[in-house]
DNA sequence: CTGAAAGCGCTAACAC
DNA sequence: GTGTTAGCGCTTTCAG
């Protein structure tokens, strides 16, 4: 590996001065500037950062900490994150965490051995596991910025998709409709989707619409949804909706609601969360909430980077909400029977 | 930021002593090693990865280059690269080169400045773009194993999928259901997908089924789509089956026949190309060619950790070719009205 | 078993 | 303008 040394050598000057060619310093004769420059690129010479690194007491570099890469969100904000961070002249450093969040202890650990300039912790189902270590790392001045909800962490920056507005508009819609039964699929009620049932429960409760406990299924694979599904069908009085927690449950609901031969939305409105891609892919295309995921990204990096510039590690904790907004698609209709509408859109 | 200086001194040992404890070194007294580890815990020590890395210079990281993260093939690749990188021990840096890799040159820059151990490059649809780098940076002896098709690269590692003999068996799926007006809707053939093609010509040639070039039509996203679409039906002959060059346009081309009312498989047959799990969300469920991803990966890993490892880096490059599987599913069956197969299907 | 000392490759005063 | 020097925080001989 050539070093500034080898090539301060070849041009017969200190490697002081070489340093200072390639750092494009004004202090220094054009010529030999141009000359040296001229040299290293023959050389092949390439910074080492690590050595710089060490000496400037900084990496440039920020931590992105997600739990996996199978949930199409996390990619999305991957990207969105990658571009704002490449812009701002930054590396970005990756972190799985895992989608249990096993390793998100060891992640961040790893970001601070290597001297991380700033982390973005993008949690997951289970909230912030590592919360102890966070507060730490903060107090010790070392930025960090979340994404998803977090309880009591007031004195931490933190971007947010406001859930519970989301469930809130996906209720009313299905109440508009004219549905009273309604049934509920997915993951059991963990921080940061939880909101999305607190919203919902709150638009059925303002009708009066009551959910049952033996309609609110967790589920978090085909199987579970398949089980869910059935469980749903063989009641005596079956929903006439049902709310998948994600668009990904939503799909899944789909395949098995196929299979039995029920009829979206003809004979079953189904809503999802998230507003994946997927949500228009499938058929007939998904009604579901969609967060605008880059005002999300962006205030994420936008945070984070403002409290690397700003040395003032005292500043208050900002937190900003993002509202999702609902999107209507062919999924959802009223109940079958209940209106003109669907027997108007039944003919078309 | 504690040094080990600064918990030698509270130790009131050499920082060498303290180097050699948190080490886990053996030629060290127990106990003073149990004091100061614990003396470190309390100091909440951590280790200036920079400081090791430019000492031992080794950084335990491994580079990985991989275009965009939207097309869900990628975030496959990354998941299970990351999980074999963590397990054999080291670091993982990631590197978005963009969709049309126009960073891939200081994503490798990037790299080699941060003193990466070993680069893995995922190609995208423009082959390899920093060929000549590439070629450099392995002549100076840094790691490097390419995942993709990349012609004359015979010098270089590399895993690839056998898309010609994917592209080949679907063919002759088409062929076998007999169908003989075949339609081909895909981004414009380019290294790397361009072999799924020839393997799919192949196939067609042998049975004496003619591709005209009327019906080989480019798209990359939905609007184009759209429009091959419209253009295949209004066609005076339309085509029984369409080949899409990725699950992610097979998709589109569901939505596009969907909303002209032609109904899959019956009115026509869509097949695609890399078994996304999108294949099973979509209905009917796409049939299509499969990419084993655990075994692309692992290889692609262990390659790498094998030039790492060997310092040998005169060994003779190697090549690992893993071979897709079809799936077939409901979205290809006989054109309509040809087989017995159809009606019975038509009926149940 | 422990300490002293060198040095990884670089930047940035500080001299000249 | 350029060279000399110190030192970032760590590992690792080499002595003792």
């Amino acid at each position: 590996m050539v070093t500034l040394e080898d090539i301060a050598r070849k041009a017969g000057v200190s490697h002081s001065t070489v340093s200072r060619a390639l750092a494009d310093s004004p202090l220094i004769n054009p010529e030999t500037k141009k000359r040296i420059q001229q040299l290293a690129d023959e050389a092949g010479y390439q910074v080492n950062q690590v050595a710089r690194n060490l000496k400037v007491r900084s990496t440039r570099t920020i931590g992105l900490v997600v739990p996996e890469v199978s949930n199409p969100f996390y990619p999305r904000i991957i990207q969105l994150v990658a571009d704002r961070v490449r812009e701002a002249g930054y590396n970005l450093q990756l972190h799985l965490s895992g989608a249990e969040q096993e390793s998100e202890v060891a992640s961040l650990a790893s970001l601070r051995e290597h001297r991380a300039d700033g982390i973005l912790l993008v949690t997951g189902e289970h909230g912030l596991v590592a919360k102890e270590q966070v507060s730490k790392m903060i107090r010790s001045g070392l930025p960090i910025v979340l994404m998803g909800w977090v309880e009591g962490a007031d004195q931490i920056d933190m971007v947010t998709g406001n859930d519970a507005s989301g469930g809130y508009e996906l209720g009313r819609h299905l109440v508009d409709l004219g549905h009273r039964r309604i049934a509920v699929i997915g993951k059991p009620p963990h921080r940061g989707v939880y909101d999305r049932m607190l919203g919902f429960r709150r638009a059925l409760e303002e009708s009066s619409v009551d959910l049952p406990e033996n309609v609110v299924l967790p589920a978090r694979d085909g199987h579970q949804v398949r089980d869910c599904v059935h469980q749903l069908l063989a009641l005596a009085e079956p929903p006439t909706a049902i709310f998948a927690y994600q668009d990904s449950l939503a799909a899944l609901v789909y395949k098995h609601l196929d299979e039995a031969g029920i009829s979206i939305p003809r004979d079953m409105t189904v809503v999802g969360f998230d507003d994946l891609d997927l949500a228009t892919y499938i058929s007939p295309h998904l009604t579901t909430v969609g967060l605008h995921t880059e005002p999300l990204a962006s205030e994420f990096v936008r945070l984070l980077l403002e409290r690397i510039r700003s040395k003032a590690s005292d500043a208050a904790a900002q937190h900003v909400v993002i509202s999702p907004r609902i999107v209507v698609r062919a999924s959802s209709a009223p109940p079958r029977g209940t209106s003109l509408v669907q027997t108007h859109e039944a003919r078309t």
